[in-house]
DNA sequence: GTTCTAGAAC
DNA sequence: GTTCTAGAAC
C-alpha cells in the first residue's frame, strides 16, 4: 500500500452525524487467504460499528446461503452500522448482489482483495482446525486450487469505489489498520490500492496459477493510461509492468512483437509523421492480435520517437498492456531487460542483406548465420512498403538466448538522398508506405500468433511458454558451470575403458569439458559397462542396453534403461545417429511396463529422459504414475518427474528424427517450480502433504500427457 | 544420486 | 516443541 492511503476527515461542522454513512466491505479471497482474521482485527480495534457478514456461520453458527447474508446486510446497513462481507467472493457474480446494496442504501462499497500465494492458502487451511467453513484437511488444496481456478479480480467499473490489493502479509497489516482507524465519520480516498510489488516473493508457478492480471490493467479498465509521474522514470513503469509479465523467464505465454521504429533513423523520415502512423496503425491492429502484445523499441533513454508515441497512444487510450514502449537493445531484450518477445521486427535493406549498421546489422549480428540462411530462404528481396516473416532456426542464438521464434523483416519508406529509391520530400507516398509497412508488419505477427496459439497448448499443462531449443546455450553453461568438479582419476573406476572416454565423448581434445560426472555418478556407467559384475538390481542384459531397478525408485515400479555405449552420458550428447538406439531403449521400456502391466493393471506408466541427469550414462526412466515411494522425499525428486524437466521418451525420439536434435529443459527453475499434483495439477505446500493427496486423486491425467501415447496403460482389447 | 544437518517454518 | 527444506559433502 501507497502512502496516499491516507484517511480523509471530512470537516465537522457541528452537524457531525450527517456524515456519518455506513460502509460496504467485500474482501475478495480464497480459503485460508485471512478473510476471517482481517474481519476480527478491524472490528476490534475500530470504533465505528461493524458488522461481519460471514456465510460458514451465518446460519446459526453453521453455513448459510447468500440470500441471508444479503438478509444481514440489508439490516445492518438501515440501522447505519458498517459491514464486512466475509466470504470467498472469488467472482464478479458473487459480488454483484452486494455491490447493489449501493443503490439501495447509498453507501460507498469497497474491495479488499486478499491475493495471497495459493501455497500459503492452502498451507493455511490444511491445518487449522475447527474453522467455521469446516474447510480442513487434504480437501483443502483441491477445494482452494479449484476457487482459485474460477478467480477473477475485482475492477472499479463492477461498482466499486475502492479496491485494496493485497499480496503478502505486510499489505494486509496495512489494509487493517486502515480500516481499522476508519471511525464513523472518516472517509477512504476513492481507487485502486497496493500496486503488485516489484520483488513479491511468491514463487513464479504460482503468479502464473493465479492468473494475475496486472495492477495497470485494472486502472487501465477505468481510468486513462496511467502517466508517470516523473521524468526519471519515465520508462520504468512500464520496464517494470513488463519484467513482472515475463518474469524475467521463459514462463510467459503473452506473444509479443517489438519493434523499431522504421524510416525514422538511417532514412530520415519525419518523427513527428511516424509518431502519428505508428499510433494510427497499432490501433487499427491491437485488437486484432489476440492477446498478443506490441512494443516499440528503441536503444536510447531520451528517443523522442518513444516520447512522441507514448503520448499520443495515451491520448488515443490505446490499452497500455497490449501496447506500449520499451528502451533497450532489441536483440537482448529477455536476458537484458527482462521482456520476452517471441517476434521482433528488422528494420531491413532491400536487398534483406545482414550489415549495413543500426538495427538491421545488429538483429542480423546476434541471430547469426540462421537468420541469413532462412531469410534467403524465404525471399531475395523487399519492396518498401512490405514485410516478410522468417522463423528463427532453433540454432540461432537469439532463439535460445532471447526465445525469439520469428523475425519480422520490414522496409519502410527512404527520405535519405544517400539510400536507394528515395522520395525526396514526397511524404504524400512516404506516409503511405510507412503505414503499409506498419500494417504489414502487424498483420505478419496476427498470423504468427494466430498459428502459435493453435499448437501451443500441447505444452505442459499450466500454460508455461514453450521452453524450447534452450540446449545449446544451457548446456554450454553447465559445462562452465562444472568445470570446477574434481575430475575422477581413472584409476578409482576399476570398470572404466582407459582413457576411451575423453575421445569419444565429443571428440573434442582438452579432456575437462567432458569429465563434469562427480564419482557418485559413475554408478551406472559402471553398470553399462560391465552389467555382468553388477548383478543387484540388473533385470535385463542386451547388446545395447543394460535394464535394472532404480536402487531408490520414485514409484511402486521404476526401471532404468541404460544406454551401453560410450560416450553416451546423457540427453544432451544425442543425435540423429544415436536414434537406432533410442528406439531400442524405448522399446526394451515399453516391453518392461507391459510386464508389469499383467501384474498389476492399475499402474500407469511414463517413460522418459531427465533434461539434466545426475548419473553419468544415458538413461531412460521407466516409472509408474502412483510415485508411491519411501524414496520420493524433495522437490527435487517430484519435479524432475513431473516438470518440462522430464522429457518423454516418444517426444525425444520425435525431435531427434524431425529436428536431430531433442529440447533439453535443464533450467534450474524447473525444479523449483511449486509442487503440482500430475493428475489434477493442483497445489500443494510441501511433499508430505503433496504425497498424501496423490494418493487420493483420482483425477484423469492432463490431456497432454494422454496423447501420443506418453502414458502406457493397461489395453484391455488388446490384438 | 543420497545422507546429513542447520535453521527456517510451522 | 516438531516438521520441512535446502545446501554441503560424498
Amino acid at each position: 500500500m501507497e502512502v496516499d492511503d491516507e484517511i480523509i476527515k471530512p470537516k465537522v461542522d457541528g452537524e457531525e452525524k450527517d456524515n456519518r454513512k455506513p460502509l460496504v466491505v467485500i474482501l475478495v479471497g480464497a480459503p485460508g487467504s485471512g478473510k476471517s482474521t482481517f474481519c476480527d482485527h478491524v472490528m476490534r480495534v475500530s470504533t465505528r460499528p461493524w458488522v461481519r457478514v460471514c456465510q460458514d456461520t451465518i446460519g446459526n453458527g453453521k453455513a448459510g446461503t447468500k440470500a441471508q447474508c444479503l438478509a444481514i446486510s440489508s439490516t445492518s446497513l438501515k440501522d447505519g452500522k458498517s459491514i464486512l462481507i466475509d466470504r470467498c467472493n472469488l467472482d464478479k457474480e458473487q459480488r454483484a448482489d452486494f455491490i447493489k446494496l449501493k443503490e439501495s442504501y447509498q453507501v460507498d462499497v469497497h474491495a479488499v482483495v486478499l491475493d495471497l500465494p495459493a501455497k500459503l492458502c492452502i498451507s493455511r487451511c490444511v491445518n487449522r482446525t475447527g474453522h467455521e467453513g469446516n474447510l480442513q484437511g487434504g480437501k483443502a488444496a483441491a477445494v482452494v486450487n479449484r476457487m482459485l481456478q474460477k478467480k477473477e479480480l475485482p475492477k472499479l467499473s463492477e461498482g466499486f469505489t475502492r479496491i485494496t490489493f493485497c499480496q503478502n502479509e505486510n499489505d494486509v497489516q496495512e489494509a487493517i489498520n486502515t480500516y481499522g482507524a476508519l471511525s464513523s465519520s472518516d472517509v477512504l480516498p476513492s481507487g485502486i490500492f497496493g500496486e503488485k510489488k516489484k520483488d513479491t516473493k511468491v514463487q513464479l508457478g504460482i503468479m502464473k496459477f493465479l492468473k494475475r492480471v496486472d495492477a495497470p490493467t485494472k486502472v487501465a479498465s477505468d481510468k486513462t493510461i496511467p502517466e508517470p509521474s516523473n521524468e526519471t522514470t519515465k520508462e520504468s513503469h512500464h520496464v517494470n509492468e513488463c519484467q513482472e509479465q515475463s518474469g524475467t523467464n521463459t514462463l510467459d505465454t503473452v506473444p509479443t512483437l517489438a519493434f523499431p521504429s522504421i524510416s525514422t533513423a538511417d532514412f530520415q523520415f519525419n518523427i513527428e509523421k511516424a509518431s502519428e502512423i505508428i499510433v494510427e496503425t497499432v490501433e487499427e491492429f491491437v485488437n486484432k492480435i489476440g492477446n498478443g502484445r506490441l512494443v516499440l523499441v528503441d536503444l536510447s533513454h531520451g528517443s523522442k520517437i518513444l516520447s512522441l508515441v507514448k503520448s499520443k497512444a495515451a491520448k488515443k487510450n490505446i490499452d497500455p498492456t497490449k501496447f506500449f514502449t520499451f528502451v533497450g537493445d532489441i536483440t537482448k531484450l529477455r536476458s537484458g531487460g527482462g521482456l520476452h518477445c517471441n517476434v521482433i521486427a528488422n528494420a531491413a535493406n532491400w536487398r534483406l542483406k545482414p550489415g549495413g549498421g543500426g538495427v538491421n546489422a545488429a538483429i542480423f549480428d546476434a541471430a547469426g548465420q540462421d537468420l541469413d540462411t532462412a531469410t534467403k530462404k524465404r525471399a531475395g528481396s523487399l519492396a518498401p512498403g512490405k514485410a516478410i516473416a522468417v522463423p528463427l532456426p532453433s540454432t540461432s542464438p537469439l532463439f535460445s538466448k532471447e526465445g525469439v521464434t520469428h523475425v519480422i523483416h520490414v522496409l519502410g519508406p527512404n527520405m535519405n538522398p544517400k539510400r536507394p529509391n528515395c522520395l525526396k520530400d514526397d511524404y504524400n507516398t512516404g506516409c503511405k508506405v510507412l503505414r503499409e509497412a506498419y500494417s504489414s508488419l502487424f498483420e505478419n505477427f496476427a498470423s504468427i500468433v494466430r498459428t502459435q496459439v493453435k499448437s501451443s497448448d500441447h505444452e505442459f499443462s499450466n500454460g508455461d511458454q514453450k521452453v524450447r531449443r534452450e540446449d545449446g546455450a544451457h548446456v554450454n553453461e553447465k559445462n562452465k558451470k562444472f568445470k570446477g568438479f574434481i575430475e575422477v582419476p581413472e584409476s578409482n573406476n576399476p570398470y572404466s575403458v582407459d582413457g576411451k572416454q575423453d575421445a569419444t565423448s565429443s571428440g573434442k581434445t582438452g579432456g575437462s569439458v567432458n569429465k563434469d560426472w562427480g564419482s557418485w555418478a559413475q554408478a551406472l556407467h559402471k553398470i553399462a559397462m560391465h552389467p555382468e559384475k553388477h548383478q543387484n538390481g540388473v533385470i535385463e542384459i542386451l547388446d545395447d542396453v543394460v535394464v535394472l531397478n532404480d536402487v531408490y525408485p520414485k514409484a511402486q515400479k521404476h526401471l532404468l534403461v541404460v544406454a551401453r555405449a560410450e560416450g553416451l552420458d546423457r540427453l544432451a550428447d544425442v543425435t540423429q545417429e544415436h536414434l537406432p538406439i533410442l528406439r531400442t531403449m524405448h522399446d526394451v521400456g515399453v516391453k518392461w511396463a507391459r510386464t508389469f502391466l499383467e501384474e498389476n493393471q492399475s499402474l500407469v506408466f511414463r517413460l522418459g529422459y531427465h533434461s539434466a541427469p545426475s548419473m553419468r550414462q544415458l538413461h531412460l526412466h521407466v516409472i509408474s504414475q502412483d510415485f508411491d515411494s519411501k524414496h520420493l522425499k524433495n522437490k527435487k525428486h517430484w519435479n524432475s518427474f513431473n516438470s518440462p524437466f522430464f522429457r518423454d521418451s516418444v517426444d525425444v525420439i520425435q525431435e531427434i528424427s524431425e529436428e536431430g536434435k531433442p529440447t533439453i529443459n535443464d533450467d534450474e527453475k524447473f525444479m523449483s517450480m511449486e509442487l503440482r499434483c500430475n493428475r489434477c495439477k493442483s497445489a500443494h505446500p510441501n511433499i508430505p502433504k503433496l504425497k498424501s493427496h496423490i494418493t487420493i486423486c483420482k483425477s484423469p491425467f492432463p490431456a497432454n500427457l494422454l496423447e501420443n501415447e506418453r502414458l502406457l496403460k493397461k489395453v484391455d482389447n488388446a490384438c
